[in-house]
DNA sequence: AGGGTTTACGTAACGCGTAACTATC
DNA sequence: GATAGTTACGCGTTACGTAAACCCT
């Protein structure tokens, strides 16, 4: 039978010209590649190289020989990858958040829900995840608005209200709410990671000065430590309400409040069944 | 390295269905094919079966595993035998021809033109020849008409001209010359495997009744024993010249008068070098 | 009891490395 | 002399078979 490792070394000659550069790029001694080389070239019936005393080079069936090779080494190869990714698929379900709240509480309740599979979140931006979903390359979206698409599932997930955080000693800290107006032009604290919140800010307060951090504990940090304005929301309220000397004022603006919804692919509908309990409970708790 | 000899262990299992079973389609133990199958999971790091104490079942994983091996194995066969196809067609020179004349004469001279080479013959039907010309399937045909087409070369080979071979007896046996309306209606022998010229027969002497034999030895046989009618050329009289009892009346139609012509692909001019002068040398002996 | 799988152990095959040899540059 | 390939020989890995144990039907 002929086997890889005959075909991994024959592209190996191929790829480096002589037996001994192949040998040597496979941590193999010349002998052992020549002499398997030898039993190809009997086991197929055909030769494969012409052979002077002192050189050898692939003539017209080894060249054609070494191309298919190279196909059914890489089909091997592929083999291999795909049935680990599809393992690693199987017991894992992985979030595409277009935002960082709902990961923050939908990856532990996950976790909770699923304890044999392993849970990865990702950010990114949502405009993709559809696409993500339907090819496979996640299981689970949260996005900023419903979604009405065939063969698609979408639960609404909660929703998240955006506060600005002054020191008591700022001069919007004594409104009882503020808009996207009032900070045009401030210079802000603003976590990068943001998602589908960055674009938000990005559109309503263009001429906000931010400065970006990327570390989430740096962040928090810089919170304590400037006086200088930042976003929270009821999400990080809950998370760290032991933010001292921080006011936090509702901001009245629509777009200020938004609520996400988690979806699926309808063929899942049985492996989330515990999820899709888990959000509607979570609607009146 | 996942070798070959593991992917057709596990295919045996899912078209066998128990290990026991593939075992001995393999003529292996069992226990080695347990073995190479644990050997399988521990290289890709993936459970292929579900593992009850009795019996063993491909989990999915396994279930992609055995169909992306099957092409894997496929490929790998593909492989041997394409490399032996090519190199057979490397050493082979394959000529198609419309008529059986041609062939007699062609085959021989390729022999001795290029010693080293194979020579095959076919005879078929000559509307296809182009097509297996240009795809690679013959490398010389023979045709019964001049052929102007990109990238074909093509050389006068000869003229055949048909003859009436009658008994001394025949009533026909007195004229100098015939035509096919002389023969619609006769009882004749016919040599069944005249490609071309059969095709003339049927055209030109629809009622003729015909005694078809495949056999040429025993063609020849019939032709001496009996006193039907047959068809003879410049060909074949050169041939057996020893017919005695015969009379051989030249047939004066335009269709018993044939030039064949011998075609390859110019991409094979420098192969067929040889064959292009003695074609050229023939033409003037 | 019988069929199916795994574990344990000894064996034989085989692919590999070292060394020696040949031939070319 | 350096480079490149083949042949010869011994070794270690490994895939295999046999035997036995295990377990379910």
């Amino acid at each position: 039978m002929i086997e890889i490792y005959m075909l991994v070394q024959l592209v190996a000659i191929a790829d480096y010209g002589t037996m001994s550069k192949a040998a040597e790029q496979l941590h193999l001694s010349q002998p052992a590649l020549s002499r398997t080389m030898a039993k190809l070239e009997d086991m197929m019936g055909v030769k494969l190289f012409t052979r002077g005393k002192n050189k050898v080079e692939l003539n017209e069936n080894g060249r054609l020989a070494v191309e298919l090779a190279r196909k059914v080494i890489d089909e091997n190869e592929a083999l291999v990858e795909r049935v680990r990714a599809f393992d690693l698929s199987r017991r894992t379900i992985s979030v595409c958040s277009c935002a960082p709240a709902p990961m923050w509480i939908i990856v532990p309740a996950l976790s909770e829900l699923f304890p044999e599979m392993k849970i990865t979140g990702e950010m990114k931006y949502h405009e993709d995840f559809l696409d993500e979903l339907t090819g496979g390359s996640c299981q689970l979206i949260i996005m900023p608005c419903e979604v009405e698409q065939e063969g698609i599932l979408c639960r609404r997930f909660f929703e998240e209200q955006l506060y600005l955080s002054v020191p008591p000693a700022h001069p919007l800290a004594g409104y009882s709410e503020v808009h996207f107006d009032d900070l045009d032009g401030e210079t802000m604290l603003l976590y990068s990671d943001l998602g589908y919140w960055h674009w938000v800010h990005r559109e309503l307060t263009p001429n906000t000065k931010y400065i970006l951090q990327s570390e989430y504990e740096a962040m928090n940090e810089l919170i304590k430590a400037s006086a200088l304005p930042c976003f929270a929301s009821d999400v990080t309220m809950n998370m760290r309400h032991g933010d001292v000397n921080r006011v936090n004022i509702p901001i009245a603006d629509d777009a200020a409040k938004t609520t996400f919804f988690c979806c699926w692919r309808k063929e899942n509908n049985r492996k989330f069944k515990a999820l899709a309990k888990w959000l509607e409970e979570r609607k009146t708790p």
